[in-house]
DNA sequence: TCTGGGGTCCTAGGACCC
DNA sequence: TCTGGGGTCCTAGGACCC
């Protein structure tokens, strides 16, 4: 019998726009829109106030249509820093609750609130939490609260804004089983045709497949989704998570479609340049990287290349990623570029490591000299002069 | 006038080693 | 003449999420 946990999930509504609309008050009530870059031609849209959702306003919808649909919708960019601060007070305030807090991304967490148990009604702690946020910043949030994180997660999307949802497993039969499978956490639009063909249209069809026909189309995945949507999740709520990034990227799509090299490798060169200064603000060091093409027809291509020493200057990066770019492309319009770096490795390592690697260079060419010399003793200089060269030609 | 940019995780196949 | 099986590392692609 495993210990009941009590799990918070906590989601904060339309974050983006909702910033902008607490720093600026008569937005309010307003439809409101926040878009990646508002003047670029393909700019979409990143999060919408509920007002514009009402007139059909979509996450990812280009600019020019959401403007069809809502004329009075107004259309503000990502500002970085409101953003970055709002967020670091909103996990503030939930670390003063618990150190058990795990962030997923800038407006979303979960927190592992066990030990309030017998204390207060999770309920009522849920509205603290709340009112706490909605008072020193002004900004809405619904939380879902279970005894694992798939359901908690499950619960926060069941009311927003400002929801306080209760998902107890005896509540999973009539509350989580009647949803579409489309609402499934992990279950996306790619898969969801073949698991309609299946028979399994609802979370509670789902809950009751045959495991092994679920393994044998979906594999292991799919085995993880069946055992959630009946409620079991052991995962823990893991407060280093978010600190533990493992790739380091940036893309863009370009101005326009290009063959133009040019243009191209001055592109590389920004992005490269951008990873750099990442790196750098992180302390870290990468020991692979990733290009990205993406084509004209929206065809994606990845290539990627582990390098020896760790790298993090830009041309070093830079290096790596056109000649990934000269091995990749088919002389096709390119639509967008990235360069990620992954393998990464704390700067301080980094260095030992190269420390290392020299360390193991003169071992091996020690190793070589002795046996060089042996060979020599053995059979006289002409013996050896031919494999010499040969070896230190290989070893470029 | 279609369709951004930041990520994580999983799978599958080939190389290579024992 | 016919040839196992397991483990690890690397690369490419793709699904998914916010």
């Amino acid at each position: 019998m495993k210990p009941v946990r009590l799990i918070f999930h906590l989601d904060m509504n339309s974050f983006f726009a909702s910033v902008e609309i607490a720093h600026d008050k008569t937005l309010k009530g307003k439809p409101v829109a926040i878009a990646g870059n508002p003047k670029e031609r393909k700019g979409i849209i990143v999060t919408s106030s509920y007002e514009a959702r009402a007139k059909g306003v979509k996450t990812t919808m280009p600019i020019w249509q959401a403007k069809k649909l809502c004329p009075a919708l107004i259309i503000l960019p990502a500002n970085r820093e409101r953003i970055r601060l709002a967020s670091q007070r909103m996990f503030a305030i939930l670390a003063s609750y618990t150190p058990l807090v795990q962030q997923v991304s800038v407006d979303e967490g979960y927190l592992d609130l066990t030990h309030y148990l017998g204390q207060i009604h999770p309920v009522k702690l849920a509205g603290q939490i709340q009112a706490r946020i909605a008072e020193e910043l002004d900004l809405p949030c619904s939380i879902g609260i279970a005894p694992n994180k798939f359901l908690a997660k499950m619960a926060s999307d069941m009311k927003k804004p400002n929801g306080i949802t209760v998902l107890r497993k005896r509540d999973i039969p009539k509350k989580l089983w009647p949803l579409s499978i489309s609402e499934m956490h992990g279950i996306g639009k790619r898969t969801i045709e073949k698991w309609r063909r299946l028979g399994i249209l609802t979370i509670g069809d789902l809950a009751k497949a045959d495991p092994l026909l679920v393994k044998q189309k979906f594999g292991e995945r799919g085995l993880v989704l069946l055992d959630r949507s009946n409620g079991h999740d052991d995962r823990p709520v893991d407060p280093d998570a978010y600190e533990e990034f493992k790739s380091v990227g940036h893309s863009t799509t370009l101005r326009a479609d290009t063959r133009n090299e040019q243009i191209i490798f001055q592109t590389l060169a920004e992005l490269a340049a951008k990873v750099q200064k990442r790196l750098k603000q992180k302390g870290v060091m990468a020991r692979g990287v990733q290009l990205t093409i993406r084509y004209h027809d929206w065809k994606m291509v990845t290539r990627s290349q582990k390098v020896l020493n760790p790298i993090r200057e830009q041309a070093d990066i830079l290096q790596q990623a056109s000649s990934l770019f000269k091995k990749a492309w088919t002389q096709e319009p390119v639509r967008l570029l990235g360069i990620s770096t992954y393998d990464l490795i704390e700067q301080q390592y980094a260095y030992k490591q190269l420390d290392l690697f020299s360390y193991e260079k003169d071992q091996k060419e020690e190793q070589l000299l002795e046996t060089i010399n042996d060979i020599k003793a053995k059979f006289g200089d002409h013996a050896v002069q031919k494999g010499w060269h040969q070896n230190r030609g290989t070893q470029k």
